[in-house]
DNA sequence: GGCCGCAATCTTGTATACTAGGCTTGCTTC
DNA sequence: GAAGCAAGCCTAGTATACAAGATTGCGGCC
């Protein structure tokens, strides 16, 4: 319980880290904006010091690129990147849906349904971010029901950074999960089907992955998406 | 090729950290040493800021703990954690070696046959520190073949991770990975057979996790392996 | 008129100083 | 004699100061 608490370091730093990261899945804060550490300091009333702890710890989660003597920036994931965590996406909700069938229960059942509810009505309210959010929050606590802290943690990382990735090279915030998929998986689940919950799970992240990594090629796609967001909106501080 | 990069933050700090995290996957450091700020800052001839940045890694990574107020130690993993990491790793080496299967080539059956033959070399050498590095060693020069810089990173994570492991809880550097499953699965490999090498792979992990996990109850065996190593060793700085 | 180089400015990298909070140890009291 | 308490020491948490490197804009040169 201590090693998945490290996301709060040690309160301040913690709430920076949390912030940044939620700004960043989010999409407010687009890839390649810079994050001078004395600007976020300003800003949180904190010096360098945390502020660069902070950035560290999202730089090892791959939301922003630290070179050194050089700004942090929102990363920018290439597309070799976003599919290398796409596959392991893949390969570990798999394990989750696998874990979570194996002990499977009533109140899980009803949480997840309650959270699926949740989807649907922030997609009926047409509240785009709180859609988004949740999709993003239903396998995060998929995978908390499976009792593997660390597959929670690598669970919590590779969506995040889909988030990143959806940001670069996805339409901005489309419908990214079908609530319908996640149905899916819970009534698959919900019958016992173990096999059929993997299988729609799959589906799922292949299709997410499609949306937005699919339909274009890699170094036109970049640029074409670079150029446009730079056209979108230039500089923009907090 | 950054974000795997992301080990070496920046020169002298990422010489401490991959220092010490060799030394603690090396059992050179037992579970529960502590790790002073100032004291690493001296033997590195560093400040303390650098220090702290590769323990927060190294915390990151589960090989150090650091709860707030308190000196830093070498981690000592619950029997729960060292399931929970054991799972992700059979599910991780699973996916490593299907990817690796196919595009599998006649370059990296050589490399890994000269691997182990190294480890083959090692171990009639009776060179024990040796033989668990480049047992540890195989399994991430796999995760590398699979042409997945993420998935690398995880595969590296959780076989340190499982060093630790089979430090606290398995006999005292035991002949963790009989190299035999490495040649089992490398001949699989060989002969095409996708399905056979990962049945070999996750025989082999689980191999690993029985003997290093398996037989003793959690609380005396953890008890008794601190006791047996505080009595060997005390403090003793490098 | 455009390109190259230089300088001013801004940021990061690192050390250090200071603060606050634990841990130890020795004393006191029961 | 043991248990509880208090004071001092030690260590982590954070801010800040300073040095070095990057970025950018300007001016000179071709």
């Amino acid at each position: 319980m201590n090693r998945s608490d490290a996301s709060q370091t040690s309160g301040r730093g913690g709430r920076i880290y949390a912030v940044l990261r939620q700004a960043v899945v989010d999409q407010a804060l687009p890839p390649g904006t810079k994050l001078p550490e004395d600007a976020l300091g300003a800003e949180f009333g904190v010096s360098r010091t945390i502020v660069r702890a902070a950035l560290q710890r999202l730089a090892a989660d791959g939301l922003v690129e630290m070179k050194t003597k050089r700004t942090a920036t929102v990363a920018r994931p290439s597309l070799e990147e976003a599919r290398a965590v796409f596959e392991v996406r893949r390969c570990l909700e798999r394990e989750v849906v696998r874990l979570v069938a194996a002990r499977w229960s009533d109140t899980l059942r009803d949480t997840l349904a309650a959270h699926i509810a949740a989807e649907d009505e922030a997609a009926r309210r047409q509240d785009g971010p709180a859609t988004i959010r949740l999709a993003a929050e239903f396998h995060v606590r998929l995978a908390a029901m499976a009792g593997n802290k660390l597959l929670e943690r690598y669970v919590g990382e590779v969506v995040s950074r889909c988030s990143l990735i959806l940001a670069v090279f996805g339409r901005p915030h489309r419908s990214e999960c079908a609530i319908g998929e996640h149905r899916s998986v819970l009534e698959a689940l919900q019958r016992g089907d173990a096999a059929a919950a993997i299988a729609a799970m799959e589906a799922h992240v292949s299709l997410v992955e499609q949306r937005g990594v699919g339909g274009e090629s890699e170094s036109e796609a970049d640029l074409g998406v670079i150029l446009s967001r730079y056209l979108g909106r230039q500089g923009g501080d907090a």
